[in-house]
DNA sequence: TTGACACGCAAGTAAATGCTTGCCTATTGG
DNA sequence: CCAATAGGCAAGCATTTACTTGCGTGTCAA
């Protein structure tokens, strides 16, 4: 078990859980090689704070970029979202509110 | 589109971000049902802050609780991570980083 | 070549986060 | 009944986070 596995997970989850920076996911998908300041227009946002929300995602794994003379061009990397449902959400997806549900009832309908 | 549906996704993200929360969970996958003082047995971490992290599982609906006497009993809910992976991560699963490092390398092997 | 453009760097700040300590309430078993 | 147990509440604190402003650097086009 490695132990980067576990950090580089937290960068992915950590990264996710800004809305700003799923906007900017959200963003690439429609268009990816956008620059940073294509990803910028448009936001409440100055182009730095993009900038900084780009680069936790280039930390994560979760963007790729290329240098084209003074422009930066933004592409999606789906891997680490892969990865961390391969290893971490899939395992949650069986139902087992059913069975909550059942012993809720059970407990609060019985008298005491 | 509801708007509540972001914020709930938010929650969602936010609660799965930690690496203590997720720890937790992985202690309600292994055996339900546990009390909260049981959940914080053995952990680097005071009841109360482990407290604290099951209050935001809870208010990210990962988490489900049923009061039995002075006990708190905690159940995970799997929906929530479902609907993650659903309406957000399901999307981004189609492979794109071949196409990037095509690109890439004709960008940087292309000479000036 | 020179100004405009795309971006990077860095310091500062306000708010959120993770955690602690201290105390209070409710339930339970002897 | 009453001490031990399980948990809740709330204030305080250190760190992190999200963002800003200001300025510097490389690139391109006229």
């Amino acid at each position: 078990m490695t132990p980067d596995a576990t950090d580089h997970m937290d960068l992915v989850f950590k990264a996710l859980a800004d809305p700003s920076r799923r906007l900017l996911l959200d963003r690439l998908f429609a268009a990816e090689g956008q620059t940073l300041g294509a990803l910028a227009d448009g936001l409440a946002m100055t182009r730095q704070a993009v900038s900084q929300h780009l680069a936790l995602l280039e930390a994560a794994n979760l963007v790729a970029t290329v240098k084209r003379g003074r422009e930066k061009l933004h592409y999606l990397n789906a891997v680490p979202i892969h990865e961390a449902h391969a290893r971490w959400i899939a395992k949650f997806e069986r139902p087992r509110l059913d069975a909550l549900a059942a012993l809720k009832q059970h407990l609060e309908g019985d008298p005491e």
